[in-house]
DNA sequence: ACCTGAACACCGTTCAAGT
DNA sequence: ACCTGAACACCGTTCAAGT
């Protein structure tokens, strides 16, 4: 576990004690600006480092206060909540991947689709944590804002409807949210296998599965990103046959 | 909130008293058969109707103890913990499943696979409270198995060669997974607007987001079950243009 | 042999009381 | 004005002690 060390055996000196007051970090070392020193920012940038590294199931707002040397109940100042804090740790997320949407049109609009889809899936590979956000959130902080509206201009500009070009930006993003829940793993800390499942599906019996048996062999040789690609494929595939059907 | 009334103010009789053991509930009633009269089963059970009524945020141990008018030490001497016991409860899902990959052949194998998207999608649409346990769980339980088994044999007695028969079956459930994740309302009692964030799109200004405006209105009249099918559609054909390939 | 009250080490959130 | 210790009402899990 990533859990910061607790300071319960170090207790910080008595308030009132000879400096006390200095054993406060990050004061503000200059006039108070707009902001107060540890104002939102900050709070948002902690909270997803340690999502990133302990899980959101470890996560806590205790974990949070210790890490920003500071109490719960003044994170509750400048914060709403624990659920409202994780909007914005995912909106992170899509500021990664905003930066796949931005230069020029690509050749094709299938490399473009396939670029934002591809760009989508390593993030979460990154931050396989950040996932569960993802269940029953739909995103809608700035940076997601930003990369929905610049991938379905792209498909408009190569001719797609608007409303194909909806439909076919949310199809890939369901199917990388999917495809994260199933292959990518979230909140393990301990060394993920990802041949472990294969194996399983390996020693079934051959009687009673022969047909997951004959596919487990093929499927333990593909590296995941392969496979991400290939799946992805009979998508952008299929909506290129809706694409000429309009 | 559906949790159990607590007992807290109505307490049992206290051990020893008379007709304190009458009180306890459930008592096999003929002398012990081979499993204890509330074992393995009547748990996962009673925690599936949980999960369901109230989403796996708010199940806990204690609150299915109290269902089950036991202690939580009890529950731990049948089932090695809260995560096992999700375990079994999302096999329960497959169990409805099932039923859609029984019977003789489709008429075509895009009918076959379709029927088995739109009933896992049906199942989740009617559980969607667990959901959650899809994020970083491949389902193996025995029902599980048995929808991966039917559907790959399938589509290999429709010509697939194993290895495409498992790459489209993993990509249709990566995408019905995603879709839920996204588009059902997991764990939210609360009433679930599905226009709300086509709403919230509008809302948007038009002249930073002008195609996400253009796209709102189309998604707004759109029923949730044809979205899943259009989509659906889409990876469909992606994977017959697959299959025209080998 | 089987069960469980009570404990342990945690949660998210709030508020009276401090400076 | 700003901060926080301590409380409240919870968690998952364990174990000594009961019958």
């Amino acid at each position: 576990m990533t859990k910061p060390a607790t300071r319960k055996g170090i207790p910080a000196p008595p308030p009132g004690s000879p400096g006390w007051w200095e054993s406060r970090p990050e004061r503000a070392t200059g006039p108070r600006r707009g902001r107060p020193p540890r104002s939102f920012e900050p709070i948002v940038d902690a909270a997803a480092r340690l999502v990133d590294e302990g899980g959101t199931r470890s996560f806590s707002m205790r974990a949070l206060a210790e890490r920003l040397d500071t109490s719960t109940a003044t994170l509750y100042r400048h914060v709403n909540g624990r659920d409202e804090l994780m909007v914005y740790v995912l909106d992170r997320l899509f500021a990664e991947i905003e930066q796949a949407t931005e230069g020029p049109d690509p050749a094709s609009w299938q490399e473009g689709a396939r670029q934002v889809a591809l760009r989508f899936h390593q993030a979460l590979a990154q931050h396989p944590n950040l996932l569960p956000l993802l269940v029953n959130q739909v995103p809608v902080g700035p940076h997601a804002l930003a990369v929905r509206e610049r991938t379905i201009a792209m498909l408009i500009r190569f001719g797609f409807t608007a409303s194909l070009a909806a439909r076919a930006f949310t199809a890939l993003a369901h199917y990388v949210i999917g495809f994260a829940a199933q292959q990518l793993p979230v909140e393990q800390p301990a060394p993920h296998d990802p041949n472990a499942i294969v194996d399983y599906y390996r020693r079934l019996d051959r009687e009673r599965y022969p047909s997951i048996n004959a596919a487990a062999d093929d499927l333990s040789a593909v590296p995941l990103e392969t496979e991400f690609l290939e799946e992805l494929r009979f998508i952008i595939d299929g909506i290129d046959r809706a694409r000429r059907r309009t």
